[in-house]
RNA sequence: CGGGGCGUAGCGCAGUCUGGCAGCGCGGCUGCUUUGGGAGCAGUAGGUCGCAGGUUCGAAUCCUGCCGCCCCGACCA
């Protein structure tokens, strides 16, 4: 490619709607451009970039047997309908009706459409296992798109999903692909890529992984323990903090007179509001109400009481619903409850916790010393005590005990155990050998191949540009003709380009008459991993000048022998 | 959806408070000079000042409504 015939200019000013590294570079380079908020026009070279992340994707997963379709992006209510998700999932589902007043959406993951895929092709337990995977546009009408191609409304997606009669068999293949993704991510040529265990969400199912690509700009929080061992996202992450036995002091009633919050109620007594029991209500859409006790300087983490409850549905309580139940708004307690108006949760925290302070029910008044062990002994089989807790940085590790770090990362793909949330509401159905209907179980699994493109960059570059591994670089090799009106330097130019367009080079080459300096700056930009200059000064010494962009190398080669060491050197970096 | 910011040439911005010729830098095009980290000179093209309405002799500037874009939050397989 003649870098004067590239379409996608090079711009020298920060855009002022970017802000993220990856965001700045990809609109400075000319890989990409807005079209509207969240939507993106690739242009060459990121396109270029993205086929090689898909031809990697593609490779790992006919690997492991998938077998690659092309679903369509614009599906009918009705599949939706039938596996539940059209009233589920919230607004980022983007619906709308054809000219026939028919009710249609926008494909923003395919399950439905995969589910009827297989039930239509499939029947028989000798057809499974089986995994079918696609590479094709999503849609999400996402409340708020951020950060270039990080968030967008509008991204091609690798999902693949697979069907099994036996959850056996969907645990060992959710490894194989597992493994699969390390290779992709491996091959693609991140530095840091981790899997954790995550929260399935409105996916359904139970084990799920993220892959975290970390970058200070991610938006999701990740929790390790310093070696790695223990790595999980925010939504379930825990910590096992310290306890100190105390001796279990009498349960006392004290005066507290409008002394409401946490806050006031430990100053007020002069005690740590970790010492306190913190009563929080939430109530689900049929007037449920649920009464969580957490310690005061823990927060309810909403998600793991969603999954807890099974739910999707819940709120804070109002006060006319705490009051429903009995207790009195700020001064709420746990003793005394009546537990056929109220479900009672209570977190780890608060459970162990020794001589807390808690409300008394009653307008101005809290206990003293509580003692869930003792308080609660008679009731204990009216309460669940579970881990709600939101994780802080710098508490125990639950695996080794080490303080937590916090890290922010990029999800770029997940796998989930779906089980059968869509082949049974689908009826997606085989025959055993017996003869007998059986409902099929199934994963499923994405990677997002644009997030991929950003967070290489994030993870690779430097003031001047994107430095690509090699892999996915949209060139192999950068000629740079320095002073190309001098007819030599063209003349050795041009000739090894053609040389190197004969060879199957990828190569760019930069034919235009720039300065040095806007020559130098823009391949930095196109951050194409190896680098040809030429100049009159290499000529006079029938020279080439060879370089990486990463700044490893820089030498002198000759002329003559240029086109063979470029090969040698492609050769080795693409094995 | 809540809070904040922005919208003027392809890009980055000044001008808006205090109404009075539509500006600057980069980029584009032409010519000459220059060529190892974003060159110089000369010339030239490029505008619905986001849109609509209002006030005024006169609106980029003041008023009203709307739209778009960015950031924070809420939300998010």
């Amino acid at each position: 490619m003649r870098l004067s015939k590239l379409v996608g200019k090079r711009i020298k000013e920060i855009p002022k709607d970017a802000q993220t590294t990856s965001h700045i570079l990809l609109v400075r380079g000319g890989y990409v451009r807005q079209v509207s908020t969240g939507i993106y026009t690739l242009l060459p070279l990121a396109k270029r970039i993205k086929s090689k992340v898909e031809a990697i994707i593609r490779q790992e997963m006919n690997n492991i047997d998938g077998q690659e379709i092309l679903m369509p992006v614009v599906l009918p209510s009705e599949l939706w309908e039938e596996s539940g998700r059209l009233h589920t999932v919230g607004p980022e589902l983007l619906r709308f009706s054809d000219r026939n007043k028919k009710e249609m959406i926008l494909g923003m993951t395919h399950e439905e459409a995969v589910v009827h895929a297989v039930r239509t092709d499939i029947n028989s337990y000798k057809q499974l296992p089986v995994m079918l995977y696609q590479i094709q546009t999503k849609y999400r009408d996402e409340a708020r798109p951020r950060a270039g191609l990080i968030r967008v409304r509008e991204f091609t997606m690798k999902d693949a999903y697979s069907f099994h009669t036996s959850q056996d068999c969907l645990c060992a293949y959710y490894q194989q692909v597992h493994d699969a993704y390390e290779n992709i991510f491996k091959k693609i040529g991140f530095k840091n890529v981790v899997s954790i265990q995550s929260d399935p969400g409105m996916m359904g199912g139970n084990t799920s992984h993220e892959f975290m690509a970390i970058a200070d700009c991610g938006e999701d929080t990740i929790f390790m323990s310093a070696n790695g061992e223990y790595k999980a996202n925010r939504d379930i992450a825990q910590s096992c903090l310290h306890h100190s036995i105390e001796k279990k002091l009498p349960l006392e009633k004290v005066h507290t007179p409008g002394k409401k919050t946490i806050d006031e109620v430990a100053k007020f007594l002069g005690v740590p509001t970790s010492k306190a029991g913190k009563a929080v209500f939430y109530a689900d859409g049929n007037d449920n109400v649920i009464f969580v006790v957490i310690r005061g300087d823990i927060d309810v983490n909403e998600v793991k009481l969603k999954n807890y409850l099974n739910t999707q549905d819940l709120q804070f309580a109002t006060d006319e619903q705490i009051r429903k139940i009995g207790c009195v708004s700020g001064y709420a307690s746990p003793l005394n409850i009546d537990f056929e108006k109220t479900r009672v949760i209570f977190d780890q925290s608060a459970a162990k916790e020794f001589n807390l302070i808690v409300g008394a029910n009653e307008e101005d008044y809290h206990y003293k010393n509580f003692n869930f062990s003792r308080e609660m002994a008679t009731v204990t089989d009216k309460i669940d005590t579970v881990d709600l807790a939101v994780v802080k940085e710098g508490e125990p590790c639950p695996v080794t005990g080490e303080p937590l770090v916090l890290k922010r990362g990029i999800e770029i793909g997940n796998i989930f155990q779906l089980g059968t949330k869509y082949t049974d509401s689908m009826g997606c159905s085989y025959l055993d050998q017996k003869g007998k209907s059986q409902t099929m179980i199934m994963g499923c699994y994405g990677i997002g191949v644009g997030r991929i493109i950003a967070s290489v960059i994030e993870q690779s570059n430097d003031k001047f540009g994107p430095i690509w591994p090699f892999s996915i670089a949209p060139y192999h090799v950068h000629i740079c003709a320095i002073n190309s009106k001098k007819p030599e330097v063209k003349q050795a130019a041009e000739n090894l380009y053609s040389k190197f367009l004969v060879e199957k080079i990828e190569v760019i080459y930069d034919d235009r008459t720039e300065k040095p300096g806007s020559m130098f700056n823009d391949a930095d930009l196109i951050g194409v991993p190896l680098r040809i200059i030429i100049s009159p000064k290499t000529l006079d010494r029938k020279e080439v000048e060879f370089k990486t962009r990463d700044g490893s190398r820089k030498e002198f080669i000759p002329l003559e022998s240029i086109t063979e060491f470029i090969k040698a050197e492609i050769d080795c970096r693409s094995q």
